[in-house]
DNA sequence: AATGCTATGTTAGAGGCGTTCACATTGGAG
DNA sequence: CTCCAATGTGAACGCCTCTAACATAGCATT
């Protein structure tokens, strides 16, 4: 990316998409503020005056992390009636973005010093799909649908974690995402 | 730790020793192999002599993390007859032992670049709970062990995960560990 | 006991990274 | 048109990982 004016004109943007496509690349271990300045044509100095400095840039990543597997679950549970089939659907969706954009997945949640973006509207869309079935029955109505809904996402949470780690790592996760994620929540609640 | 031999005797060791140390205090953000080498009052390149790089040595590290958990894993359900209460008191423990050695945690189930330890006997132990539990009907039969305990395993770890996060990154999950784990499981088998 | 091999430690340095600071350029508001 | 504030540069600091050449000492064999 070679420029000819001095000034860049979106580098903010540049920069971010320029990390997250480092990490789409694999490369969590070999990322580096240097080498996405270097991938935006622009001195190591530069991104400076957009981010405060690594985390932030890497937070602004998150970020949009974060709306982009909002959009994921939502596309999942949009166009299904079915109560069953939207759970089974997201949990899929949940488990499928984890393991399609594994660095990216990491660095949405890994541990910040600062503060750092969450995933509440992710949370709503899997609350509904909860509250839709508790009210069918489908699975127990017993604890609240915030308890719940906590308990799947930690349950899928756990499920992508576990299967991103390496083949001799994996306790036989082996399956596609989506199978994974069907079979785990049919073994908790007999889908 | 200043030296008066030029051996240091018990380098490798000391070493895992220091790196723990420093992950207890939770610098995860300031560790580094020179900080590790300069605790054990030797100089940095010395290091080498024992593990290949910074990589290595905390694949130990993670190695002894993973004995740890097993420990505090059969502690829980030795000496616990009763079936519920043992998984429960099994969930409790590895939500425990994350809240209590985050950093540790972090390390042990990093994603590796080559290979790394894994938790197979503490698989083990919470399988056996599992098989008990199915025994007694505690939860239901339906699915093979070995599914439901991995699907139990990726619940505890996704909430010992989570749990692990930012105040108000947190779904909630402000009680102690025990009791998310409790709570969790309940929700899930109506325990 | 003396010798020498090898494990273990040291010093020096290359190359990379994050970050800061003084300085350069330029788009746009007045 | 002028000048300011925003944006980019170059150079430098300190820290990091890791390597290479060299120093010391534990130990096995004689």
């Amino acid at each position: 990316m070679t420029r000819t004016t001095y000034h860049h004109g979106a580098l903010r943007q540049a920069l971010i998409d320029g990390a997250r496509e480092i990490l789409a690349e694999g490369g969590h271990e070999q990322f580096s503020l240097n080498e996405v300045a270097r991938r935006a044509g622009v001195s190591t100095a530069a991104p400076y005056r957009h981010f405060s400095g690594k985390d932030e840039l890497l937070a602004a990543v998150a970020e949009q992390g974060y709306a982009t597997l909002h959009a994921s679950l939502e596309r999942a549970s949009a166009d299904t009636a079915d109560v069953r089939e939207r759970l089974l659907r997201l949990a899929g969706a949940y488990v499928r973005f984890a393991h399609d954009h594994p660095d990216l997945f990491v660095t949405m949640f890994r541990s910040w010093p600062g503060a750092a973006p969450v995933g509440h509207d992710s949370f709503e869309v899997l609350l509904q799909a909860v509250v839709d079935a508790q009210a069918t029955a489908l699975i127990p109505a017993k604890p609240s649908p915030e308890l719940m809904a906590r308990s799947i996402w930690a349950t899928l949470h756990g499920l992508a974690v576990l299967s991103l780690r390496q083949p001799h790592q994996r306790f036989g996760m082996d399956e596609p995402p989506e199978d994974l994620a069907t079979s785990t929540l049919s073994a908790m609640f007999g889908l």
